[in-house]
RNA sequence: AAAGUCGGCCGGGCAGCCGCUGUGUUAUCGCAAGAUAGCAGGGAGGAAAGUCCGGGCUCCACUGGGCAGGGUGCCAGGUAACGCCUGGGAGGCGCGAGCCUACGGAAAGUGCCACAGAAAAGAUACCGCCUUCUCCCUUGGGAUUAGGUAAGGGUGAAAUGGUGCGGUAAGAGCGCACCGCGCAACUGGCAACAGGGGCGGCACGGUAAACCCCGCCCGGAGCAAGAUCAAAUAGAGGAACAGACGCGUGGCCCGCGCGGUUCCUGGGUAGAUUGCUUGAGCGUUAGGGUGACUUAACGCCUAGAUGAAUGGCUGCUCUCGACAGAACCCGGCUUAUAGGCCGACUUUUUCU
């Protein structure tokens, strides 16, 4: 366990609009009932993560940052499982009621089954 | 001790590991801008929320005033300002500490006042009461004519002052006393208002969160404001150079039209930077003020993100943790909130 292996540095996050896009276009899509993922592979050498919390989805902004946090942590815990690709993640209503441990599993099944499909 | 009133404070704690984001510093790389790494130190709230008021700041508009529209509404003070706060007055609630109030004007005008009731606004008075005319009838009483009344009854949220005494045919502010109301002074108070006395003698029902009238206040938009830099693409104007070039027109030349290169100006999209945190700031002490607040000295720097940081895991511990996440910044208001702490005061009970 060394600490550059677990680290999120900005250039692994999408940020700009056109980036976003370009996911939006043409993705591979993995869901279940608390999250739906989108990906495409990209030719950086490292996955980028980028979400997508709809207010609509969460009312209140403290639901959306436990969200965001619970994602990235599951993306910078588990490089290993992720291969090169631009990932958006997509929120459901059920995340509100679900425990904590279901997220991370739920998440780490997707993570796996998108790094399988895109090739 | 119990019940209660008011004000203030806290919003799990500690340790380890892995992350995120500013700041400072050191090292390496780089012409530089900067990048990477190490170390140190900072990193959500009392409401960050709702966006309901008020201001700062920015851009636009702007001589001043009026109309319209909106806001506000006992008085005085505080403040950058307010619809906020403080103190005071008035009315209401509570045994009390205390709490509540959209609290200007109904004699400028208009409207409305359901149901019930005779009548809902300057009374043609329903049941009545009293006097009187005529008739019936055994005194008593009944029917009826003309008039005087508003005490009693009944309706209503509200009925044209209230209670008592006098007075009267019966009654009535008709007269008197007290209360209430109105008027002009006086006294106290900056004022709202209060006080006691005088005069009037009932005239003036309620409703202005109905229109309205009166006093005071208000230009509009908002940080996605605004400022700077500025690709690609589209492509405006000007100048210089070349005018020996190409294309079109034409039989050819001249000419005319479209093209060239360089520079400057302009435009401002994607994107980037900035605005962005030192401020009507906080703390302590001293002075002024009943208080809100204010003055001075000294000390402190306390989030600044931008797909948007402030978290995850583990262990220990307690009373097992609510409402909830900054987005330009302040002052308020309102709403949500597990549990806990402190102070002042009130009422009741017990003990000494």
């Amino acid at each position: 366990m060394t600490g550059a292996n677990h680290a999120f540095p900005p250039n692994l996050r999408l940020k700009k609009a056109a980036e976003f896009k370009a996911v939006f276009a043409n993705p591979v899509k993995s869901s279940d009932r608390y999250f739906t993922l989108l990906a495409v592979r990209n030719a950086h050498g490292h996955p980028r993560l980028g979400l997508a919390i709809a207010k609509k989805v969460m009312k209140r902004a403290v639901d959306r940052n436990a969200i965001k946090r619970t994602v990235r942590e599951s993306f910078r815990l588990h490089p290993e499982m992720i291969a090169d690709l631009d990932i958006v993640v997509l929120a459901k209503k059920d995340v509100l009621s679900a425990e904590p441990a279901q997220l991370k599993e739920s998440l780490c099944k997707h993570w796996q089954r998108l790094s399988s499909r895109c090739v």
